[in-house]
RNA sequence: GCGACCGUAGUCUAGUGGUUAGGACUGAGGCUUCCCAAGCCUUAAGCCCGGGUUCAAAUCCCGGCGGUCGCACCA
């Protein structure tokens, strides 16, 4: 079995089609078909109960366009844009940046035009082959827009849903009544212009993200509920890449997850992924090396399933610090600090700096002013041998001691400012949803393809056949039909051909169970029940289907008889 | 982005310059007291796109798009 067998069957049975396939599609863009559709709902549905209902996060929906600030302020424009040279004999790439090292002393600051400048004055040849290299041109891996008419301002389609969250900070601080920790989820689209998108749709340049952020108080990184499931057991391979099984509270008292916070997410996102029928014996969680962690985080794991292509990342649980909130609010000049009460209000002895006016305003005239609300607010033991240099609006200005002096006051202090922490879940739905569908795939050797998908997610939960279209069979069938959409089960109605493909139709699709109306039915009112992954059928009363379906469905149960629940 | 290979109904496939592009499965309609893709009848559906060579192109050439793999890039 491979990817290929998966996209065949997602194409045909509507899972998963190419995007624009009649113009020739468009590699890495991919649509979801109705039964992808519906099973994508399910899916998005059970992770919204997890943290709408069991942690009680809130959930926005923002802008998939921001303007350029936000992502310079996030750190996209600058990790995802590369500045690009190709040697035009052996055709290799290089980064322009990193051939200029060493000839200017921050490569890094440079534009596209001065780097150009640099490699010519340098008379900058390719590494490889001494060829001539091309101009610089820019790759950036988010899509660039046009905000408003004319040349208009630069936007880009995010990268990531999550910066929408943390630009509302401020407004979920408020609606949340300023109480920490606090979490909010986000579902939606991303964009990243990929090189080269491949493996269906493991790499997308338009993809599905769930995204869940706790704001999180850095002193304690504790989390509620966390006793209850301390006992948990998780498959955990650490930075030093040895697998291990440990209890959720093991990892987190000897070191292995950095917080508790940290680790019941780890563990909530296993009761997810598993719930929704990924495969716990091809789920691993994986700690980022240091090394290919992102600048900003702590910790960072990895949820892995294996697939045919290999072990794949699906959700990535990172502690990112206070770095996103830090940078937001330098950026765009917000207060994005909490204040955090002390018990007792504490009072101590500070230094402090008063401004001589008498001298200071000849001094400084104009600037008097704002050199005063600098220096009022700087640090009295950065004055050095009786000098201190403030900064007003990028100007150094030398202060004598003369304008100012240092003295020492009584402060109460009640509490103290910090930026929150944020400690983010990131789940790619589309990887989620094609490891549910590989995970799921059954073909035994006579070529008979099963999809063994959870109940809570596959895209039809009934089959009801008459097992005639006639004689009073169908009118039967269509009820039972009709009573089970009233309770809100998705169904399908089949009479045509013969029972067997019609169970194969089904079997294909995932559904797990099918009902059958025979002749027997019109006598005694009974139905059979046929169980998807056993093939097994039992006769009920057509009158229990609906309740007996309900249950196993509420319950994650695939037989009736069989108590074990793939939730469990 | 570069290189190699590849592209015929939904799927698999036959067709190496010359009839109306053939078959199987699937799909749709019908028959059959039909419980695991049975059988019978009917039927729909295809040469990736564009240009060129030629009297004639699915077939040869060029370009594009897409796929697989490798490299590079990225996370």
């Amino acid at each position: 079995m491979d990817i290929g067998d998966i996209l065949a069957l997602c194409k045909r049975r509507g899972f998963i089609w190419p995007s624009y396939e009649i113009y020739g599609g468009v590699a890495g863009m991919y649509d979801y078909g109705p039964n992808g559709t519906a099973m994508k709902n399910d899916i998005i549905g059970s992770w919204r109960r997890l943290y709408l209902i069991g942690e009680g996060f809130v959930e926005i929906d923002s802008n998939t366009i921001g303007p350029e600030a936000v992502f310079k302020a996030s750190g996209h424009l600058d990790e995802f844009s590369d500045a690009i040279v190709t040697c035009q004999g052996c055709e290799q790439s290089f980064r322009a940046d990193h051939l200029v090292d060493g000839m200017h002393p921050n490569p890094d600051s440079l534009s596209l035009d001065e780097l150009q400048a640099v490699l010519i004055e340098n008379g900058v040849v390719c590494p490889d082959c001494n060829g001539k290299l091309s101009d610089v041109g820019e790759f950036n891996l988010m899509f660039k827009t046009v905000i408003g008419p004319g040349s208009g301002r630069v936007g880009y389609l995010r990268p990531e849903t999550a910066q929408g969250i943390f630009v509302n900070y401020p407004n979920l601080l408020w609606f949340v009544r300023g109480r920490l920790p606090f979490g909010t989820i986000q579902v939606g689209k991303g964009y990243r212009n990929e090189i080269s998108p491949r493996q269906g749709v493991i790499r997308l340049r338009e993809f599905n993200m769930m995204e869940a952020e706790l704001f999180i108080d850095p002193k304690d990184k504790t989390w509620p509920r966390f006793d209850d499931i301390a006992d948990q057991k998780l498959s955990l391979v650490p930075q030093d890449g040895i697998e291990r099984t440990v209890t959720v509270k093991e990892a987190v008292e000897e070191g292995i997850i950095a917080n508790q916070a940290l680790a019941y997410f780890v563990w909530l996102t296993r009761r997810f992924l598993v719930g929704v029928g990924v495969d716990p014996s091809r789920l691993r969680f994986r700690q980022h090396l240091s090394t290919e962690m992102a600048h900003y985080a702590c910790d960072c794991w990895d949820a892995e399933v294996e697939l045919a292509i290999g072990w794949t990342e699906i959700v990535g649980i990172a502690d990112r610090g206070c770095w996103d909130l830090s940078s937001h609010a330098d950026h765009s000049k917000t207060d994005m600090s909490f204040f955090r009460k002390f018990d007792e209000p504490v009072e101590m002895e500070v230094d402090r700096i008063r401004v001589n006016f008498k001298s200071l305003g000849p001094r400084f005239k104009g600037q008097a002013k704002s050199i005063a609300t600098a220096l009022e607010a700087g640090d009295p033991s950065d004055v050095i041998d009786g000098i201190i240099t403030v900064t007003v609006d990028g100007v150094d200005h030398k202060v004598n001691s003369d304008c100012f002096e240092v003295i020492r006051v009584r402060d109460k202090v009640t509490g103290e400012r910090f930026i929150p922490h944020i400690i983010e879940p990131s789940y790619g739905l589309d990887r989620i949803i094609y490891t549910c569908l590989e995970h799921a795939y059954c073909k035994d050797g006579e070529g008979y393809i099963a999809l063994k998908l959870a109940p809570s997610v596959a895209p039809i939960k009934v089959g009801v056949f008459p097992l005639m279209g006639k004689d009073g069979l169908d009118d039967m069938a269509q009820d039972i039909d009709r009573s089970l959409r009233d309770l809100g089960i998705r169904t399908s109605y089949d009479d045509s051909g013969s029972i067997g493909r019609r169970y194969a139709r089904m079997d294909e699709v995932g559904t797990p169970w099918c009902v059958t109306v025979d002749y027997d039915s019109l006598q005694d009112g009974t139905v059979t029940i046929r169980y998807r992954d056993t093939k097994e059928q039992t006769r009920i009363p057509s009158s229990d289907v609906p309740s007996r379906v309900s249950t196993m469905l509420r319950e994650g149960l695939l037989t009736w008889a069989d108590p074990l629940s793939i939730n469990k």
